[in-house]
DNA sequence: CGATGATCGATTGTTGACAATCGACGATTC
DNA sequence: GAATCGTCGATTGTCAACAATCGATCATCG
């Protein structure tokens, strides 16, 4: 019997859902912007109903904020905010990390590799898009090897803010580290069993991604904006 | 002036939404029931839509599932789930912990030691009832004190399923750990500033847990249930 | 008798109308 | 002129009717 895979059944809500989502991440919205259901409803001509769910869908996901009986708006972006979304992050893949080099598979180093390789391949010629595509990939990638379900939907919750800032932080001013080697040790980590080395270099990236978007905004203070 | 707070006013959904997540967890719904909107509008007297927007709210925190037009039911409970929740849970604590420790004031001990004498106060005299309040007002309140409004809010978020099992647990096989006792290493850690300590005991209470969990769970099967 | 297809009741998905609430603007008062 | 209050438009909150979908049941056919 061949192979089949259960035809997705996509609601209006759902449609809506992504259409929102990929609008604020890929910063089609300001943050701050504000949002109105029955625009929204009248834009895509769909109920106000299904608007209204589609925006309480993305409101877990604090791409948006409501003030009740006011008015919606996208999220904003604060350096607490980044702080706190690294944080977080850190200790999920943490986890993630730790369970995945436990359990590694044949299969499993498989995609490893081919995530890692990715990162390789976009380094040497790749967009800034694509580059953000393939370091995101390579991070959800270990997470996915995790095989903890709740860690994996916690994680992709949060991967989406991830998403968002990330994008929103090379549209000002593009990183140029290098992707491979960059995340090499993390690799490195995971292959040969030592989650703790993995670990460390992953939290240390962070580290310094922080320490430097706070020199950046200390720049930016003094130079006046 | 007068010290005011803000008069919190709750939606009609708010009220639902905590009515029904306090049958959930305290087992006054059965894991697995099946729930259907239409009932619970006529039962409450509320609109279908409020419902139906309440019970996405609790889908959210996975304690109802939705199976698209079909029906809704109470989540179910699994040992595979029970060891998720947990670990996540120790991932998010050990962030917590590292922070407070690290800013740690007058009025967060202050906190802190309200919470673990509680913990003395219902271990000597106190339902199960008390005792279960009393074990995660400790872990919150470490939690609150990391001063990191989205591992907060993804730790309440996750807390509410902790609170599910455990009353779960509790009810099938009282638990006999001496609540002080079993806690003190993790509010020694943090107050003499060894946040590493701490989490290694925190991690291993809930490693010991797990294994008398499994361990339970095996007699249950060879004793025939 | 087993497998396939049609029918139907039950339930969720979607919608537009109506109610409740908020915030801004202007009128009023001192 | 400044502070207060009332009014009103805009927007969300709630609701009940209608549409789409699913799963069980039963008829049909080989």
């Amino acid at each position: 019997m061949v192979k089949l895979s259960i035809v997705e059944r996509r609601s209006s809500v759902d449609a809506v859902v992504d259409q929102l989502r990929q609008g604020v991440i890929h910063g089609h919205m300001q943050p701050g912007e504000r949002i109105t259901e029955m625009e929204l409803s009248a834009a895509l001509g769909i109920g106000r109903s299904t608007v209204r769910t589609a925006l309480l869908e993305l409101e877990k996901d604090e791409l948006v904020v409501r003030k009740p009986y006011s008015a919606w708006a996208v999220a904003d972006i604060s350096p607490i905010k980044i702080w706190e979304i690294y944080t977080l992050r850190g200790a999920l893949e943490e986890l993630a990390i730790k369970l995945a080099t436990e359990s590694l598979t044949e299969e499993g180093r498989a995609k490893l590799a081919e995530a890692f390789d990715l990162l390789d391949k976009v380094q040497r010629k790749g967009l800034t898009e694509q580059r953000t595509d393939a370091d995101l990939n390579f991070h959800r990638t270990i997470v996915q090897l995790s095989n903890h379900k709740k860690l994996i939907k916690t994680y992709e919750s949060l991967l989406l803010q991830v998403e968002w800032v990330y994008r929103w932080s090379e549209r000002q001013r593009p990183t140029s580290i290098h992707l491979s080697d960059w995340h090499r040790p993390i690799y490195d980590g995971i292959l040969s069993g030592d989650p703790a080395a993995a670990v460390a270099a992953n939290l240390n990236n962070y580290a310094v991604t922080l320490e430097l978007d706070k020199q950046q905004a200390t720049v930016a203070e003094e130079t006046g904006l």
